[in-house]
Formats: structure tokens, sequence, C-alpha cells
DNA sequence: CAGACTTTTTGAATCGATTCATGAAGGGAT
DNA sequence: ATCCCTTCATGAATCGATTCAAAAAGTCTG
């Protein structure tokens, strides 16, 4: 075939193959007469290293995966635009794996990056039964960072966002509005970021005396916060408020809200997570809880290259942020 | 190290790793009983197949990269979305790389891409200067597609929207809705897509007399709509309609105008480009150019993978889709 | 039971880059 | 001329899976 490999550029350049593997990796080992040979040799022929053989050698690849639960969600985006520089200038290269919030895509993922020998994962697991893949790759000694989910009684480094913080914090705002009746919008509520924030939520209406009515939904996207409000509107006792998991469903519940001809935020409000940019664009500019979405990513990248280099003597860390209500026009004082 | 090897599992059963490997890749050549003993062998030991030894031998790697402009833009990821299944089932691996709208981010990605030796690509290139590249990456046997961008004089398949009816179609739109003065709002000017859509918009606006202001922005997102709007409320001569080269820019400008206390669309009205999710969810609800994305990245992959199966004697096809006016609330007659 | 097949298993060769012990060449100093 | 150092270049060994010609083990026939 028409691949040129090293041995090619060594005959071309009238070295030997260590010379040109030096000349690309430790180029001033080199005398300057051969390199620049070498260089010319490499650029006559064309030659492009292969990286498997080079994997193969070091036994281990240069890879790092970021596994997300939705890269169409601005909120993984982010996360993964935060890790990146820290990534690349370490020499790195990123590759975002989508689970879609499904465990058999998860898994699919995992099996590939740990034949890949990536360096390191940043994972959003799917939910607990992730648990036992994760250690897996653990114990083949791929280091792993969990991102946006406590590691608890995990052995891992982490970083996350105090989401039953969250949870108390929308409640709490609502409760401060006057509403007497919420809606918590979410699921499937074996996604911990979903059960996090409804224990906040739930917390403070027993507190505050607030009847919460519960809507789980198959996924965290547009069409569940649609499907929800159609189910909502058939009640004959309607809440008059709602806490959406995430922003996105709570843009898609807004949506079908005002097709629906309810106003908001005076016959219904609502309150999202997350804070991503189309948050403050919405319809009705949306109230939502913000979480440091690119320092989440910076930091996960930051402790995944610390265990990376600590190796056997590290000790892990977990990190917690705290979120932030921003309060906007969809949640306004009804007056 | 740890990490265990065929040899390993070959002698844990007791048998050549020929077997082994065997019982991996074409099971039913092995014997029943043996089978069974190699398979207890790699679980018991935990066995992982090692990618880069595997692509070494292959000398390709399953995976197939669609290189984007922007993951976090929602017509991007629909795209990929759209190929996915079709890569997936054929037992392809799909990675997703972030251009960024950045030429040397992009070249970045095909250097390590073409290191990896990856099965084919994807690839909306961000302009003209990308065509060396990618020939190159051509030249090396390595087959792609081009994405949203009519392959012309390139000798690639391709599939693409016609963007200068599309831009013909939002032109024409706001021509009828009786608006004389109007702005066009994106860039950089050497995207292709950018300057089709323009080349589109002027050609019915000489056709019809209307005046056209151009807002040449630094890139295809939120912020660059804000700054067009910020730029445009200072002319004394304000056109009363914009035409934003994709939605994310639109939603940006809307935002914008919003906070401003400019009425959308009685004092200025907003067409976007590409119909995304969000555009139905917009404070205004969105008028837009509607692009079939999923299909656009299924027929790509459909033609990824007619051109690695028909080899040497392929010859390159060029779909092109029609896109759609989607007229919402943001362009409503003025009355 | 020899001979002719068929079914399984073997193990050496191969992919291409990296590494490293070894040696060659060049430069002073004596 | 000899010895010691430094600077460069060499090439065989290695990583781990796949492939395939050839050997081994089984099956069947007459």
């Amino acid at each position: 075939m028409t691949t040129t490999s090293m041995k090619d550029v060594a005959r071309a350049a009238g070295v030997s193959v260590g010379t040109v593997s030096n000349v690309l990796n430790r180029p001033e080992a080199v005398a300057e007469e051969t390199r620049t040979r070498v260089q010319a040799a490499i650029a006559e022929l064309g030659y492009v290293r292969n990286d498997s053989a080079r994997q193969l050698r070091a036994g281990r690849s240069r890879t790092v995966a970021v596994v997300v639960l939705d890269v169409a969600n601005p909120f993984f985006t982010d996360v993964v635009r935060g890790a990146e520089p820290l990534i690349e200038s370490a020499g790195g290269v990123v590759t975002v794996c989508d689970s879609g919030e499904d465990v058999r895509r998860e898994r699919r993922h995992l099996e590939i990056l740990e034949e890949q020998r990536v360096l390191g994962l940043l994972i959003t697991p799917v939910d607990d039964t992730s648990a036992s893949w994760i250690e897996r790759l653990s114990g083949h000694d791929i280091p792993l960072v969990l991102v946006d989910r406590g590691a608890g009684r995990h052995p891992h480094c982490s970083v996350a966002v105090d989401d039953v913080h969250g949870g108390r914090l929308a409640a709490r705002h609502l409760a401060d509005r006057g509403h007497a009746r919420i809606a918590f919008v979410g699921g499937p509520s074996s996604i911990p970021q979903v059960a996090d924030r409804f224990a906040g939520c739930r917390e403070v209406c027993e507190e505050r005396g607030v009847a919460l009515e519960v809507f789980t939904t198959a996924g965290l996207n547009f069409a569940a916060g649609r499907e929800a409000v159609e189910q909502m509107l058939g009640l004959e006792e309607r809440p008059t408020a709602m806490f959406c998991a995430n922003d996105l469903v709570a843009l898609g519940a807004l949506q079908a809200l005002t097709m629906h001809g309810v106003k908001v935020p005076q016959e219904c409000a609502i309150i999202g997570y997350d804070d991503i940019d189309f948050a403050a664009a919405a319809a009705v500019p949306l109230s939502s809880i913000r979480q440091p979405r690119a320092q989440l990513g910076r930091t996960a990248a930051q402790l995944l290259f610390d265990e990376i280099g600590e190796g056997a003597g590290h000790t892990h860390r977990n990190v917690v942020f705290q979120p932030e209500l921003i309060a906007r026009a969809s949640t306004a004082q009804e007056s």
C-alpha cells in the first residue's frame, strides 16, 4: 500500500529508523544536519506517524474521554469547553462520548474506551448501575474523575455541585413567591442529579407546607417538558409553579404552556436548573439555578492530571461547588 | 504491569494465542469445548483487547470522525445524531471534533485524525483554506464526505443544503412583509455558508429594491448577535428587519433587542437560519430557514460507507437538499 | 487398517514506532 | 600517538493482536 512508514523515511534520508524516531521525539538529540535531512525526507514522502504503533509501544493513548449524558445539552458542552484547554495543553486529545442517559450506550462507550487504553476519563454516570463498570475501568488502572456526581461512597476524585442545596434554593424561591402548590418535573429518578434536586425540593416543601406534585419524565430534554405540561393541564387542581430538573425541560414546558395560552409567570411560574445561555433568551426569561459549568470541567481535568501525575500515592479529592439562584421573569412576583 | 494480554489468556486456557484470537474474531471456527474454556479464562483474568495492536495490524481504525464548526450549536449535534446510528450499526465508532470555526484547531484535529488512521471523515470545513488539508487526507486514502458544503469543484462526495436559495427565501419573506431596509448579520464571510446565505439575500434585495446593511461578525454565536445589535442601534437610519446567518446569532440579537426595549417584530423583525429546537421556544418565536439536519447526517454517513465499500471504482455523489421557510412571530405582519 | 477428508489448533511472521545498550566518530589534553 | 569525553547514530528487541500455511487430531469409507 501507499502508506509510508518510518522505514521508508529512514531509507530516503539514509539513516536508521532509530534516528527518524529521534527527530520526531527528541530533535535536540540529533545533529542539525541530519535532522534537516530527515525532515526533508518526511516532507518529501508525506510521512504521517502511525498512532496505533506508537500507542502499542507506549501502552496508553493520549486520549482523555469525557462521557456526558447529553451532548446536545449546553450544560455539558460548557463543561467540556472548560476541560479542553487544560487537557490539550497537557498534550492530550479530547474525545466526547454521549451516553444519551442510556446505560447500554454508556457501557458500550466504556468498553471501547477501555480497549483504547485511554489516558483517563471524566464521566457523569447515568445512574448507580454504572458503578460496577466504572470500578472495572478503575481496577484496570484507568484514572477517572466523576463529574457532577458527589463521589460519596465511591473511591474516586469528583467534582460536583450540591444538587440537594440547588433543589432547596429553587423550592424556597417559589415558596417565597407565595406558591402553595408546585410541580417537580424531571426524570428518570434513577439519575442522581434528578433525585438530589428533588430531595432538596421536597425537604423545603415539607418545611414550608407546600403541596408537591411530581411529574416523572423519561429524559431531561425539550420533549419531556412539553409532555409534562400536557399531563399537568389535565389536572383539576393545577400547581401554580413548576420546578424543572434542568433548563431544557423548563424551556420545553414554557413552550407548551405558551402554546396553550397559559401566562407565565402569572398563571404558572417556572424555574429551571443549569442556567444555560438559552435560559436568559427564552420566551419569558427563565429563572434558574446556576452551576459553574466551565469551572466544573476545568477542575475535573485538573484532578485527573493530578491523579495521573501522583500515581500510586494519590489521595482522592472531592470538590463541591455551590449553586446560585438566578431570578428572572419566569418567576416574577405575582401581583 | 497488570495488563493481561492474549498470551496470558492463552496460557491460562492451555491453548495458543492464535486460538484465543479466533475465539474473539471467528468463534464459529473454534470447537465448542475449547471456546468455552477460553471464554472462561478471559472472564477470569478480566482480559480486554488492546485496540492499538489490533489497529496496527489492521492498518485502519474503526473510528469515523465528524468535524463540525461548533458542537454547542444544536444544528451540528442534530447532524451528528443523524449520522450515528448508521455508523454504529456498521461497527464504527463515532468521534466528534470541534473546530470552533478556527482553521488552526481544525488543522490540529485533522493531523491527529490522520495519525489515527481513521476509517473516514465527515467534515464541514471552516473555509476555503481548509481545502489543501482536506486534499492531503484524501490523498492518503482517507475517504471523506463534505457536510453542508456543496463540493463544487472539489472531488468528493458531499451533502449540502442550497444556502443561496435559503438566503433568497429569507430575504423574499422579509421583502414580502414590506421591509425596505434590512440588515444581514453573520460572519466571518470566509465561511462558505455565510457567504452563500448572504449571496442569496443580496440577489433578492437588488431585485426588489431593498436596502441592505451588512454586519459582519467574528463568529456565529450568541455573543455575535448581541454585538451586532449594539452596533445597529447606534445608526441613525435603522433597518426594520434582520436576517441572521444562523439561529444562535438571531437569538442573541433577539435577546439584545428585548433588553434595549426594541419591540420584535413591530420595531424590528428577525429571521434566523437552521430552525433549531430553541428557535420555536424563544422570547418571540423565531422565524427561520429549516434545514433537514438529521437527514444531512444520515445521508453523509451513507455516502461515506458507499465510498468505503465501492473502493477505487467509486464515483462521487453530491446530494443537495432544499431549505424551507418557517414563519413565526418574529416576522409577523406589521399592522 | 490404510487412505482421503474434514475439522481444529498451532506458532511464526507481521504491522510500525520506540527504546536503549552499544559503538563509531570527533575533539581536546597530555 | 594515546587516552578520555562528548556527541551522534545504530539496529535489534519489544509492545499485542491477527493471519495463514502447515501440522495435528478426528471421521468416514471401502
